[in-house]
DNA sequence: TTTCCATCTTAACATTAAGTTTACACAAAT
DNA sequence: ATTTGTGTAAACTTAATGTTAAGATGGAAA
């Protein structure tokens, strides 16, 4: 995998953190930097301009959520992707942190497999997302100009239907749980009803004319022709 | 939903330990298993095959760590989370620790709750990425697009149905008894009748086509081909 | 602002498939 | 011959999804 050259800031407080998470990710080929207070954090990101920046919420000068915010208000770090490590018990923050523009965040105690993978999927999604358009047999799609194509013939979705296919189509053949779709398509902390999907699912097939969404009973939905 | 047929293994030489952790991990849920030395916990490991592997770094026969290490380098053991149990100075053991793949650290003295929900985290976020597919004979089983493939010619199962033939299918050869399949497939405290394992089975069989599912009466059943 | 429009969500109900139980047949072991 | 365990088919129950239409929302145009 193509992990190599990006850059990860990682600003904790705790230097065994810092130890065992930085460890974890340069084992994986990410370069690695640390800060150890929120005013720090900030002077390395202009520094490095990393790709990813995991914060600390509870920090010494400024907070994971302060930081966020004033790095988010700067257009340098509008596409840095930020991860917040919070206490389990800090729910609140949690949703703080989201709204101030974080990308995911990781519950302590922290298990370094668990982060590790976190990121990997944070890097995963950034690398496909890059608005590559999908082809699938007899279909196109564009997540750029925002449009699909069947034999040429334009349809157009709604932002939801489109992000819905979008996904599916991503991977064709596998199998998205419910669950999955809707942290993907709608966010983790949003809360939809349960028909909500299916309602989607059937616009879209409704306006592609074509069989390629297949339901997979207690399961979920996929992708294939 | 599915702690429930999760095996951990506890490794210490304090009794005191066993007793508390297992208690504990019991009343969640989980099946938990005990070793008080290097060796048993290698032996037992091996026996069980466990989800879960909690080991003292301090321990007669064999260290934590050496153990780890030897599990780690047999294939079967590669996916197997563990969790070390340190005494809070023990620095070096940390990185030892790390090196060889270990998942996450509890210092002594251990807080019953603290580990719980440590290895409930663990548990929660690791059900993500535990789809191989497997593929024995001519017969292919992918979990993550939902498909079983004989000779290439895609087979569509049911959700219990194809739970029911990853479980078996997962260790070809081996016998799983009824109570087994029971608490794996449908969850400990679900009951259901006496024949709902065999209608099961016999879809399978009919929809497979070919005989690869074998009764051994009175135990169970097996997967061999 | 008000109105309009498209999108998104929800609720209620219909439909289908999955899963379970029942009842009985059969086979092997005692 | 009786007991025990499993196979089979059909009836039955439950769970999951499909469908439709009716609000809710929010942005753009009048």
């Amino acid at each position: 995998m193509e992990t190599k050259g990006k850059r990860i800031l990682i600003a904790d407080d705790e230097p065994d953190i810092l130890e065992i998470v930085s460890y974890n990710l340069g084992k994986e080929g990410y370069e690695v930097y640390t800060a150890k207070d929120g005013n720090e954090a900030i002077e390395r990101a202009k520094q490095l301009n990393p790709d990813l920046i995991i914060l600390d919420v509870m920090m010494p000068k400024k907070t994971g959520v302060e930081v966020c915010s004033i790095l988010r208000s700067q257009s340098l770090f509008q596409e840095t992707m930020i991860i917040f490590l919070t206490a389990l018990s800090d729910e609140a923050s949690h949703i703080k942190g989201l709204e101030t523009g974080a990308d995911d965040y990781v519950s302590k105690p922290i298990s370094p497999k668990v982060l590790v993978s976190r990121v990997n999927a944070l890097f995963r999604r950034i690398n496909k997302d890059d608005g590559k358009t999908l082809k699938i047999g007899n279909i196109s799609i564009d997540p750029v100009k925002f449009i699909v194509e069947i034999d040429g013939n334009e349809v157009i979705l709604a932002k939801k239907e489109f992000e819905l296919l979008y996904l599916l189509a991503s991977k064709p053949g596998r199998v998205f749980l419910r669950n999955e779709i809707l942290s993907q398509v709608w966010g983790m902390d949003v809360i939809v009803g349960d028909r909500t999907i299916d309602v989607h699912i059937r616009k879209i097939r409704q306006k592609l004319g074509v069989d390629c969404i297949t339901t997979v009973k207690g399961v979920g939905y996929k992708f294939e022709i």
